[in-house]
DNA sequence: ACTGAAAACTAAACAGA
DNA sequence: TCTGTTTAGTTTTCAGT
């Protein structure tokens, strides 16, 4: 990344790489870790989140851990593609809490769907009560993944 | 979910799902959200976290702001599926830091990618450079994502 | 940008239901 | 065993230099 052009310096990126890694770190480890003072440190994290940089901190719960065994990508062709038709769609996909994301694919006018199941029977309802209703929807592909090799959130900076 | 199956009750379940929203909440607060003292809601987290539940906290990066506008997903073939080629694969996958996520897909022996990019242009650059050259690559289909529509790392409790 | 003090928070020990 | 209370030690926050 070239840092500079997104209005940081390389101390800024240093706070974004170890706080990607770890979200509960104190100011003070933090700082340490990225040799600041403690206040140096903490004013310029309130100013990545503030300026937006960083959109929040979260806990990750462990999908396996909950019963969440199987991961589905799900590829969908709408009807048509005027702005109700998709914005429609939008919506009503936003409302299934199975579904982790939703893009809008260039090319056609497909999403692609990445869902959280517990199984592929649990996925069956998912489709059933939720995803076989959307608005709008033409086709309707679905595609099990059998193993996360790589799953991050962090982003490379 | 059903929550007792995995062996968390009511609580534990709500900890996860405001933890999941917001990982930096302190343990007072979060003890007042779920109704508990701070003492006991302490120790839950914490056996949350041990028993791994809880797999991390992690700041979340807004990736357009440090100028990572382009998500696409990609699908590889891979010439062989011994178990050679595909660990030799997935080796070689987990070192790219621009590759977020890797499954391997049921059905063929597929691997399906989502990278971010800076731009296009940017990631045809990390095409030539970095998935191109993976060992074992037969074909290679890249999808661009023109919207994310729905993000979240929250599951479903 | 650093220092220091007040306020808030964490984590452990102890006690009761 | 699970919850609540107390307490000592940290960490955060903010005003002053």
């Amino acid at each position: 990344m070239n840092y500079q052009e997104v209005g940081l310096d390389s101390i800024d990126c240093r706070i974004l790489e170890v706080l990607q890694k770890d979200g509960r770190l104190s100011n003070a480890e933090l700082s340490e870790r990225v040799n600041l003072s403690a206040s140096a440190c903490h004013r310029r994290v309130q100013r990545l989140e503030k300026d937006g940089f960083i959109a929040g901190y979260v806990a990750l719960v462990d999908p396996r851990k909950i019963g969440r065994k199987t991961t589905v990508f799900v590829e969908i062709t709408l009807s048509g593609q005027s702005d109700e038709v998709l914005s429609g769609f939008e919506r009503a996909v936003a409302l299934i809490p199975d579904v982790l994301e939703c893009h809008l694919m260039a090319g056609s006018a497909d999403y692609l769907l990445k869902v959280v199941a517990e199984d592929a029977e649990d996925f069956a309802r998912i489709h059933r009560r939720h995803l076989a209703g959307l608005p709008g929807v033409q086709t309707l592909q679905s595609s099990f993944s059998l193993k996360q090799v790589r799953q991050t959130t962090a982003l490379p900076i």
